[in-house]
DNA sequence: GTCTATAATTTGATAGAC
DNA sequence: GTCTATCAAATTATAGAC
């Protein structure tokens, strides 16, 4: 993707950050990148494709920033960390969190990229979990994971809401505390 | 209230839950009535009056529904069903966990009331898990409060997005788990 | 690649008749 | 309370010049 399409891309996902899908137009990200809105059209034909775009990029650079599990000592606090700094950089919730609560009224291929977050997201703790907490059981595991992708995903938004980040490490010192 | 002020805010929470709320129109609320928009504004002069009432009505009732946590045997177990009771009725995540989502393009006042909702919630969770935990101490009360009530938010919004509520009822079977 | 110009639709909202 | 009629603004999107 060259520059001025990436520059659409990140300056949408700013304002989905704010505001979710229907937050964004294309009129808007024109004039803050000091064009005409037909501009955006020539490098995405329809709200749909970068709407497609802006989900993909997204997901894959959070995917990437979390790495391996088994690359981190503990792969559980690296994964909460990752949410507190989203939060302290972006002052918001996390794009997949916004954009879910929007799923009935989003293109279906955005809604197919979410699900595939979800898996990846659950996928990637219950492998950091089985490196941080060897003994715990199988299915105990697979209960934590979607429960810790849950919380943190939930305490993210809420913390946005109130704008008290201090609600994410709450949640974040919970979910260390009791997940042994 | 009367029945069809009642209509309006009903219909208008039913397509928040589709997708949030630049999701509903006046237009739309009126068609799906079989009345003119010029009716909805007679009830609701704003887009801002209707949201308003719409969010009191909801987190009204929840907490309604939700009664003292003195009342519950098992406080903990009674708000997971409230969740689960809530989404197997509607499809759909927590009318307040869609809105928080959008927060930053939400009339203040809307923001006000969600966020007085947050507070409550973690409120009723501190009392119910007093009652049903005696033992636990109170910062970690505290701690476990901010969680659930993340967690169960979290996991409604990504269940309704996977149409999964076997992930809802994992979170919960894994919050009834640890939680001790 | 970016522009001007414009089309078709939708939105929130109001005035005034009945 | 509901209607018709209407407004100004915003939205997604396209055609064609430069």
């Amino acid at each position: 993707m060259n520059g001025t399409a990436s520059s659409i891309v990140e300056c949408a996902l700013r304002m989905i950050r704010e505001g979710g899908y229907h937050s964004f137009s294309f009129r808007q990200i024109a004039t803050e990148l000091g064009v005409k809105s037909a501009s955006i059209h020539y490098h995405f034909p329809t709200k749909e494709a970068l709407g497609v775009a802006l989900t993909q990029r997204y997901t894959c650079e959070f995917l990437e920033g979390l790495g391996d599990p088994d690359s981190h000592g503990k792969p559980l606090d690296f994964y909460i960390k990752a949410f507190q700094k989203s939060l302290v950089t972006h002052q918001s919730a996390c794009v997949c969190g916004v954009l879910a609560a929007e799923a009935g009224r989003l293109p279906q291929p955005v809604r197919e990229i979410l699900e595939e977050f979800t898996a990846k997201n659950i996928q990637w703790l219950k492998k950091g979990l089985t490196k941080q907490f060897p003994e715990m059981a199988l299915k105990k595991k697979s209960e934590a994971a979607a429960a810790i992708f849950s919380a943190l995903e939930g305490a993210i938004t809420f913390a946005a809401l109130t704008d008290q980040p201090s609600h994410l490490d709450k949640v974040g010192r919970w979910i260390k505390d009791v997940v042994v």
